[in-house]
DNA sequence: TCTAAAATTAACCATTTGGTTAAACTAGAT
DNA sequence: ATCTAGTTTAACCAAATGGTTAATTTTAGA
């Protein structure tokens, strides 16, 4: 039984320590926060995983591992553009729904740790934008859209379903919305994202 | 004399705040490293600011009001809609190009300390969107542009502008830039968002 | 020049915080 | 039943950190 219970144990720190790091960010995590979470004594969290920064890039691996797939998938399918740019915005959105503090945790934690951020995509996992950047290259040549350099239709593509859930706080603040008209307005997105695009490329 | 040091030292000492809070953020600045890098003693900081939390107020003040004018301009002139969106890009771009911490700053902030973020805008100073929400109805009421609802509109916008600067290392990480074809893409946009949108609202 | 107020500093202080240690507990193997 | 290895905890510890105090220096004005 040894074995399962440490499984158990270590699956529910990193659980509770997902859940504080994202509310929280790095630097305003307490260790003891994450113990009391979790029902357990401070001593366990470094008896599994040493120390807070050990902690933090489990949890940050964790996160990414549950971001970057939705990108990998938009970059490295061989579906027709504008099918995965729908399904895209779809899942992206429901997902980002329903993990709020997901989007807000990897944009912070990439800009303040930088250069663990850029150690990680390195060497752990970095989607690779080969063949979405050969898809938009063949319908500019074909001209069935206008002339756009890839990365700058990829760059507006991320901006329009990321934003709203990175800057969540701010946007709600400035466009006078609470929750519910928040929810409301991106799940309007997930069609009216596609369609804007489509027609801001149409020639 | 005393006035005029007084002024200088407090001046010496927010500016230098402000750099060490955009760079760190909030939880993770150290009163010591601030008074280090103004070159004074760490008690100085207290004589003029009190405590951490009301020094981390003024240099929230003072970037959100660097901020949010030209959320105001855009949001209030009553300059034909597609006019305010060219020189809104220009501007704000090229603002932060030469303010690179201050949007992650601000949206990291708003996210991780709502409480103050939310009585802040409601007390000191919120961008009122009325002008540019009536102009945007009365576009679509004529014909000119698609229907869409303003606050969809706004966001897009906003999007587009402001999210390469809120997740500059993410951004620069999936689609392998550096810093100088960072800045190449972003002023390339100056023109480029404005054409997407216009385009993308073309009836 | 002298004085009082403002500015600045060195030395402290209390608390928080990440981390350690040694003891206690649990459960399966012998 | 007992031994052993892995698990969990209570009690500590040292460093970092925000904040204070009392003394010193500087400045402006009488």
């Amino acid at each position: 039984m040894s074995k399962e219970k440490n499984q158990q144990t270590e699956e529910r720190i990193l659980e509770t320590a997902i859940e504080v790091f994202q509310e929280r960010g790095m630097a305003a995590t307490r260790m003891q926060e994450i113990a009391d979470r979790a029902g357990i004594n401070k001593a366990l969290l470094h008896y599994y995983f040493r120390n807070k920064q050990l902690l933090f890039e489990a949890v940050f691996s964790k996160c990414f591992m549950q971001f970057a797939p939705k990108v990998s998938n938009i970059f490295q399918s061989e579906e027709p553009l504008f099918d995965k740019l729908n399904s895209f915005a779809e899942e992206y959105i429901t997902y980002m729904l329903n993990n709020r503090f997901l989007v807000p945790f990897i944009v912070q934690e990439m800009n303040s740790n930088s250069e663990f951020a850029f150690r990680f995509l390195e060497n752990t996992y970095r989607p690779d934008p080969t063949v979405i950047s050969s898809q938009i290259k063949a319908e500019v040549e074909a001209g069935n859209i206008i002339p756009i350099h890839p990365k700058q239709l990829l760059l507006t593509i991320f901006s329009l379903v990321a934003f709203p859930f990175a800057a969540q706080v701010l946007i709600k603040g400035l466009l006078k919305m609470d929750d519910e008209e928040f929810i409301t307005l991106m799940n309007e997105r997930k069609k009216l994202i596609p369609e804007m695009i489509k027609n801001a490329l149409k020639p």
